[in-house]
Order: C-alpha cells, then structure tokens, then sequence
DNA sequence: CTTGACCTTGGAGTTAGGTCTAAGCTTTAG
DNA sequence: CTAAAGCTTAGACCTAACTCCAAGGTCAAG
C-alpha cells in the first residue's frame, strides 16, 4: 500500500494529479488510513497504468474513463463498445492531422516564399502573402 | 464605414469575436460614433482579413498580433522577423503531426487487433493492449 | 519535543479562443 | 411614437487537464 507520494513518483505523476484522477472518477484509491491519507493497492497501480498506457495513445481523461467503466464490468459488455471508442478517436486523430498537413504545406510555402534576410520587411513575400486578397498565394 | 454587427457578417464572424479581438489588442477600431458605436472603415476591414488569413493557416492571436505589429512598421523590421515566426511555428506543427501520427498508429493497431463484435468484453484485445504490462502491445 | 516533510480539503488559477449574460443606451422601421 | 433590433460595458462561463494555494493535521528523524 502507497501514500500518495509514493504512487506518484512510481509512476512519474504528481500527487495533484492522482487528486485530480480521484476527482473525476477515474481512479479512487482502495483505501485510507486512520488520519486520511490515501492508500493505493497493486490493482490501483494496475488501473493507473491502464490510464496512462490510454493517454499515450491519445485517448482523453473521458474517453478513458468509459474505457475502464467498460473493464470494470466487461462481461456485460461487448467487443463492439472499446473498438467503437477506438475508431472514434482513430477519425478525429486522422482529421486532426489533414487540418494540420494543411498548416503544413501553406506554412512551408510561405517560408520558401521569404528571403528572411536583414532587408526591410516593406516587402515581405510572407506579410504579402497574408494580406493578398486572391487565397490562391495561401493554398 | 461600418457597424460592428455588419463588419462581423461581412467576414462570417460573430460581434463578439471582434470585441473579443479589440480586447486582445488584435484590431481596433478606426472610430466611433457619437453614441460610442465602434465603426470599422476599409483599412480594418483589411486587417481582419490578415487576421483570418493567419489563422487559416495555423498562427495564434498572439502570433498575429506579432505580425501585425511589424506590418504596421514594416520599414523599421527586417524580413528575418516574419521568416522566423513562420519557421517556429511550422516546426510546432511538423512536431504536432509527429505526435498524432503515433496516435494514429496505435490506435489503428488496437483497432486491427479487436474483433468489435458482440461477444463479451472480457477478452477484448484493445483492453488487454491497454493492460499489458510489455510496451511492445501499444507500438 | 521539535522541525520539516508529507498529507488533507476546498477552491482558485492556468491557457486559448472565444461565447454569453445583464442592464441599459441608440437607431431604425412602421 | 413605439417596438424591435442593434449597440455599449464589465464580467462570468466554457473546455481540458492539470497546477497551485492556504490552513491545518500527521508522521518520522534527531
């Protein structure tokens, strides 16, 4: 059983932050002691490794959530529901990445566009660019 | 010279936004009426446009407000300045798609792996992925 | 026995970019 | 003239995931 502390620095949190997970449902410690303080088990190590393996990948503090209620109680659950999660997060994720591909490609360009040299900024290819009203100098 | 309500339709934004603008120091309007009305002639109207432009292609506010500060005095800045802003923020970008990318390849490796079926959960390789205590399940 | 490290709680603050509300003027259409 | 639409302000609220703070209780070392 680990303080608070403890847990924390076993897996590279902040004790805030266990506070914060408890707070929203994600991981209430299996007991506490005579004056409080919580206590963490193995199964709740287990369960905060469970977490953070899911944010690593990408998953929110909700989504997470829904995950573990579903590892909670699995046999009443199907295969259906975490895939479903998955691919949901999979969609935004690859949407995330076009939109920023976009940023990617028009900021690329206007950089190749400057010559980032010590002349006067009066004729900057990048401000250029930016106030030019045909869109094509940004796609 | 216009009101604010038609400004804000103009450029498909809401009033509350270019308050919010003017609040941020981003554009100000040229003028008011009597009445304390804000009135926005043609000059701002081409800064919004500067400003929607920079955010299309994935600057902040407060980025924008930097280079709106050397486009109002662009004699005074060298084309170095606009160049360097733009190269810092493609690097965050390129570093943002780098993360997501690895989300998307863990998350489409769970998915690969889950039936999604309706048989129970109980042994939902997404699940157990997540449990694991080898790395090697997640990428 | 004291000092310092660690723990408790409730609640506020952070970032970014808005969005909304309330109370009260102004303007415009009929 | 009146009612509706539009404008003003200050300030609260929103999301997400923490992070910090204050006031006070607990515990281990010397």
């Amino acid at each position: 059983m680990y303080r608070i502390g403890v847990m924390a620095a076993r897996c590279g949190l902040k004790a805030d932050t266990l506070r914060f997970y408890e707070k929203s449902g994600l991981l209430v410690p299996s007991s506490r002691n005579e004056a409080g303080y919580r206590l963490y088990n193995a199964a709740d190590e287990a369960k905060l490794n469970f977490i953070l393996r899911a944010k690593s990948v990408g998953f929110s503090l909700e989504e997470i959530a829904e995950l573990l209620s579903i590892r909670l109680e699995s046999a009443e659950h199907s295969c259906a529901e975490p895939k479903l999660i998955t691919d949901m997060k999979l969609q935004q994720v690859e949407a995330k990445i076009k939109e920023l591909e976009i940023f990617r490609s028009s900021l690329q360009k206007l950089s190749d566009s400057c010559c980032g040299g010590s002349e006067s900024a009066s004729h900057c290819s990048i401000l250029e660019a930016l106030d030019a009203s045909d869109k094509e100098a940004l796609c």
